[in-house]
RNA sequence: AGUGCGAUGGUGUAACGGUAGCAUCACAGACUCUGACUCUGUUUGUCUAGGUUCGAAUCCUAGUCGCACUACCA
């Protein structure tokens, strides 16, 4: 049966303060994206752990956007990353904002300048960094950090009250101006912005740093376990210093290492930036690493649930290869996906044995994974696409399709037996000969015949065409982002490959956006969402392990 | 340089003082009306040097290497 699992170090926690008794057995994690772009595979990865946990530990799943800084953050971001979550199959317990708790946010503030943890800074933004020192020399005190509590309180209000210019005054923790952790070293609380808020319109002119929002909205939802990635590290003694001195529910951190994959880049910045500069043509491009990218190219959910689960989680950095990614995506879809056939790169086949006008309908099954996924009817005539490279007029050794004398089967109809081709004046190939055996029809082959090779084809009378568009991975190096120079020269020229025309079957003329088929020895695809009865768009989601390929790279 | 974190096959991840395992990749073969899937097998690993111990990936010491932190971003 179910083979005995090992934990992960976070599991590991949050059973041992289960046994504990620790919050009385509860588990309360959250998923806490910034409102400020697309949720790419790492998110999805944090999705299912923070979801994931909630789920195995009957436990519950907040969704809070951290809008603390309205100058990056949209509406239309916060629609995009709700549609993303509820695609990959989760449902968060409640939906919260950090802007809810400006309020409670501003008394937390009072609170600690009434106990003298507090100040309002007058130094502009570069005296700040030129006071903090640097990694190894402390850092000068400010001249205000002695201000008395009631001028504080005073003048914290009249930053609220809008008194103020943007970067006028800040209001600073005091902490330790000499700590080894720079962070520590009386960081920022609020500054001001008189910026319009998303939600909260002009409410407010001042607004809470990270430091001064994450770990007290996790507090006051009574969040256990704070999940974050390794580069927060730093901030956990600031974390746990705030909520000690606020004397609030404490809420504790716990990091992992955020996963890399390889052939592509991560940060949103990189993101953007290939948007912007229309490397891609949106977000959503098949070929980004986003959640919403990834579902267009036909990326199931399931797979990529099951990908963060098969990669497991640590605190050690990482680069995952895209080729554990590529199993889970085909794993999933081995199973889920209708068999087709589509002529990528076509030749014609003439049956010259078959009669010209007649036709042969065919049963074929949608999937040898489902017994119980049907058949459909796919139409046979004399003429027939079949690809180019199915053929060749001297076989190479291991070669076992279509060359003089060779018999192949043609899938779920005849064997054929090739007879020869013929040739433009450039000596070109433009048409392959075969004849076919009557007996050897599929389902009722009484030849006796086994043959080694079966191919694909399309009935050329009966053929519809769809555009196909070939993607590829986006880079052509394994870590852009580590490699010398920009990441951008790196940029695989052949990541989209557009045919225009290829044949496909006509039972998939009615095919719907979303829909996903096999290309029978090509590939996965599916219907993209610009697709119209029309027009018939496919996308190649990811290619089929191939070794003849592998055979040919040999020699 | 200061502080913190980390180091197990090509990649990801287990082993919590007692047989270095799993997945993927690669390779070889079987099967096949998809050169797919499936099945079988193979190669490859504990950063280094000492120490403790009957026994060390695990504990100790010293080193090496990598990453993070010096935004009024999150």
């Amino acid at each position: 049966m179910s083979e005995e699992r090992s934990l992960n170090f976070l599991e590991e926690i949050i059973e041992n303060d289960i046994a504990a008794g620790k919050n009385n057995g509860r588990v309360h994690t959250r998923f806490p994206p910034e409102p400020n772009g697309y949720l790419h595979i790492g998110h999805a990865t944090s999705i299912c752990l923070n979801f994931g946990l909630a789920r195995k530990y009957n436990g519950k799943c907040n969704l809070r956007f951290d809008d603390t800084n309205p100058v990056t953050e949209e509406t239309e971001y916060v629609e995009s990353i709700k549609n993303d979550i509820k695609w990959l199959g989760f449902e968060w317990d409640g939906e919260y904002y950090a802007s809810d708790y400006f309020e409670t946010l501003y008394e937390y503030a009072v609170t600690l300048i009434k106990k003298g943890f507090a100040y309002v800074d007058d130094s502009t933004a570069e005296e700040i960094a030129e006071m903090k020192g640097n990694l190894n020399t402390p850092g000068k005190e400010s001249p205000c950090r002695s201000r008395s509590i009631e001028e504080n309180l005073r003048l914290f209000e009249e930053m609220r009250d809008g008194k103020y210019k943007d970067g006028e005054k800040t209001l600073r923790a005091k902490i330790d101006m000499a700590h080894p952790n720079l962070l520590l070293r009386d960081p920022l609380m609020y500054r001001i912005k008189h910026e319009h808020h998303h939600r909260t319109g002009d409410q407010w002119c001042i607004y809470p740093m990270y430091d001064f929002a994450h770990g007290q909205s996790d507090s006051i939802e009574e969040i256990t376990h704070s999940i974050c990635t390794l580069e927060f590290i730093h901030h956990r003694p600031l974390y746990d210093w705030f909520i000690e001195q606020l004397g609030i529910f404490p809420s504790h951190q716990y990091e992992f290492a955020r996963r890399n994959l390889t052939y592509t880049v991560m940060s949103k910045r990189k993101l953007l930036q290939l948007v912007n500069e229309k490397h891609v043509s949106g977000w959503n491009d098949p070929r980004m690493p986003t959640i919403s990218g990834m579902r267009r190219r036909g990326y199931p959910a399931a797979a990529l649930r099951q990908f963060s689960d098969t990669i497991g989680i640590a605190r050690r950095e990482n680069i995952v290869d895209i080729a554990m990614l590529e199993f889970c995506v085909r794993e999933n879809l081995n199973k889920t996906s209708n068999r087709v056939m589509a002529v990528l790169d076509p030749v014609k086949l003439v049956i010259t044995n078959y009669p010209e006008g007649k036709e042969d309908i065919f049963d074929a099954g949608n999937n040898p994974e489902d017994p119980n996924g049907g058949t459909r009817q796919v139409p046979f005539s004399r003429e027939l696409w079949i690809e180019r490279e199915d053929f060749m007029e001297v076989a190479a050794k291991k070669y076992f399709r279509l060359a003089p004398g060779n018999m192949v089967r043609l899938k779920s109809a005849y064997i054929v037996q090739c007879t020869g081709c013929l040739k433009d004046d450039a000596g070109n190939i433009t048409e392959v000969h075969c004849t076919y055996l009557p007996e050897s029809k599929s389902g009722h082959d009484t030849s006796g015949l086994t043959v080694k090779g079966t191919i694909h084809w399309v009935s050329v009378p009966h053929a519809r065409t769809a555009e196909v568009r070939m993607y590829d991975r986006l880079f052509r190096i394994e870590d852009p982002s580590n490699e010398e120079g920009n990441f951008k020269d790196y940029i695989n020229p052949d990541s989209m490959n557009v045919l225009p025309g290829v044949y496909i079957e006509p039972a998939l003329a009615g095919a719907k956006p979303g829909e996903a088929v096999q290309f029978m020895r090509k590939g996965y695809f599916c219907v993209d969402t610009e697709s119209t009865p029309d027009k018939l768009i496919f996308n190649r989601t990811v290619t089929l392990k191939d070794a003849w390929v592998k055979e040919v790279k040999k020699g």
